[in-house]
RNA sequence: CGGGGCGUAGCGCAGCCCGGUAGCGCGCCUGCUUUGGGAGCAGGAUGUCGGAGGUUCAAAUCCUCUCGCCCCGACCA
């Protein structure tokens, strides 16, 4: 492709919009335009990663045994009612009515859509199992759309729905997808790490989460230093510490801590750690309130908490909640004299003598307090996240801590929407069952983002060779005739031997060209020009490390089939 | 939804406090020169100052309302 022919608007500066690497660069290099808040237009070079990261998606998905077919980015709200996500989905799901006053959504996902198809298409076990992917635009109104592609509220995603016979079956199609989504994110250029993921309260089944490692990612996960486990910091379970504190348990004893609300406060002016305090965090849970006891330094994970009370809403308390259950003002809460409230704590506390808790009066902690003595613990339970330093779950290391984007998910649903639509089937004996379902999904704009936060440098896009828009950039120089007639054989040359060259036939001063290329990330770069070629020679430039290399025009194209798998 | 910030030329920004001719850099157009890492000179075009009301002789600037966007948080997967 010419360069002439096809809109790349590069901008010098970066926009005002864009806080991520990606984000910037994708603005820059003249991929994508916003249209609305988390909304884009896909520019001919960003279509063509994104269309690059589609097509290696559907090769392996099709080598896993998928069937691809593509279901309407419009679905009736009487779908989404029987599985009652037309009310739990909530603001995410953006609804309208058609002029004769009927219900639709956008379809943020496609579970209800694809069950029905199954329901009324298939009948018998003869005919399983089945996996259907579809690569399709989908629409979430999320409350906040941030860093360009990444969180978007329209984006594409590929989405595929496996229906089984029994729960044996579906781990089978489950492990085929994740064995293919090891492919898919491999081939993109990815640095990433499957981890096991929340299965929030539909529980007991398996999800796991490819997350590419990167700084900017918006979750965080821990993994084991010199083992194989991995997990999303949500999910991740804590050992309770295997020893108990040896001290000798002393008398209970309040001090005054004036202005002291905070861990940080009352620590720094006792002059101890945090680790020495207990911290009581009350939560509304709808109908109660529960005092939950985190050890100062650790965090309270609120899906475990979730999961462990067995209910659905959460959330910290109200200050005027935490006055009238403690008689004190926020920050002085302790388990100590606390009345009407189940106390429950984690498994660090347990282990711990002569802590420092709240003494449910203003200005005032307790030293010394011991569980055992001082106060009930109704149950000690994993409640907090892990973090670094945390012995691995499985016993294999030492837990470390990282950043990563979520480019894709695997979810053994169950029969959760079977069940609740009916999707059933005869098996051999003729008896009637729920089929027994996975989901799975990658985001394809995401994955995109996530090869630009991996590969970039200072002047731009380092493109992975397998998603890069374009293998080749061809940058004549000289106005001459001779570079003109070169350039014009490399470009067929190349095209011939099947690479992608894009051919920068601008008026443009060398600088321009250069910095534009490099912008861009196209792999190789190819130089054309009379100083060259008074030697006899282009160069042909590598972007990732910079190295030029000289080489008579007739050898360029051999040259390049070579090297572009390494 | 709570907190903070920003809307001025295609992009990045100044001007606003203290009301009085709308500016700078880049980009764009024309010409000449230049031509291997974002050229030089000369000339030129481009703004409902996000929108609506109000105050005032006079509003980009002050006041009220509104819309949009960004950031932090809550929320969601």
């Amino acid at each position: 492709m010419r360069t002439s022919q096809l809109l790349i608007p590069t901008l010098r500066e970066a926009p005002g919009e864009a806080e991520t690497v990606s984000h910037t660069l994708m603005l820059r290099a003249g991929l994508i335009r916003k249209v609305a808040a988390g909304i884009y237009t896909y520019l001919p070079l960003g279509l063509r990663v994104i269309r690059k990261v589609e097509q290696i998606i559907r090769e392996e998905m099709n080598r896993a045994g998928a069937q691809e077919l593509l279901m309407p980015i419009a679905s009736p709200a009487e779908l989404w009612q029987e599985t009652g996500r037309w009310n739990f989905y909530g603001k995410e799901l953006v609804r309208f009515k058609d002029r004769h006053e009927r219900e639709f959504c956008l379809g943020p996902t496609h579970e209800e859509v694809i069950t029905d198809l199954f329901r009324r298409e298939v009948r018998s076990y003869r005919q399983m199992p089945l996996n259907f992917y579809q690569i399709q635009t989908k629409f979430r109104d999320e409350i906040r759309p941030r860093f360009g592609l990444m969180r978007g509220r329209e984006f594409i995603m590929k989405d595929a729905y496996s229906f089984d016979q029994d729960e044996t079956s579906a781990r089978v199609s489950y492990q085929k997808m994740y064995d293919a989504y090891h492919r898919i994110f491999t081939r993109c250029g990815l640095t990433f790490r499957a981890v096991e993921a929340d299965t929030g309260l539909i529980g007991g089944s398996s999800s796991h989460e490819f997350m590419v490692l990167a700084d900017t990612g918006e979750n965080t996960i821990v993994y084991s230093d010199t083992g194989t486990y991995a997990a999303n910091i949500e999910q991740a379970e804590v050992l309770p510490p295997p020893d108990m504190d040896t001290e000798v348990a002393r008398p209970l004893c309040p001090v005054h801590t004036p202005h002291c609300r905070t861990v940080d406060d009352v620590t720094k002016f006792l002059n101890v750690s945090p680790a020495h305090l207990v911290k009581t965090l009350l939560y509304s849970t709808g109908t109660d309130t529960i005092a939950v006891l985190i050890r100062g330094d650790h965090e309270a994970n609120e899906v475990k908490i979730q999961r462990f009370l067995r209910v659905t809403d959460l959330a910290l308390a109200d200050p005027a909640v935490v006055e009238r259950v403690t008689g004190a003002p926020v920050g002085f809460a302790g388990p100590i004299g606390l009345q009407h409230v189940r106390i429950i704590a984690d498994h660090a506390v347990k282990a711990l003598r002569n802590v420092i808790v709240g003494a449910n009066q203003r200005d005032t902690h307790y030293v010394d307090a011991n569980w055992d003595r001082d106060f009930q613990v109704e149950q000690f339970a994993d409640l907090r996240s892990a973090c670094a330093g945390d012995p691995s779950p499985k016993k294999d290391g030492t837990l470390k801590t990282t950043k990563g984007i979520e480019v894709g998910h695997v979810f053994m649903l169950g029969t959760k929407y079977s069940e609740a639509m009916k999707a059933s089937f005869l098996d051999l004996h003729g008896n009637e069952c729920l089929a027994v379902m996975g989901c799975y999904g990658i985001g394809v704009g995401r994955t995109a983002a996530s090869a630009i936060e991996q590969n970039h440098d200072a002047k731009g896009i380092i493109w992975p060779y397998p998603i890069a828009p374009f293998h080749v950039h061809l940058l004549p120089l000289t106005q001459s005739a001779h570079t003109a007639t070169i350039t014009a054989q490399l470009y067929d040359e190349l095209q011939a031997a099947g690479l992608e060259v894009l051919w920068d036939d601008r008026d443009e001063r060398a600088g321009v060209k250069f910095n534009d290329a490099d912008l861009i990330g196209a792999p190789f770069q190819i130089v054309v020009g009379d100083k060259g070629l008074a030697e006899g020679v282009v160069e042909v430039k590598t972007r990732k490390d910079g190295v030029k290399l000289k080489l008579p025009p007739a050898h360029v194209t051999a040259h390049l089939l070579q090297r572009r798998t390494s």
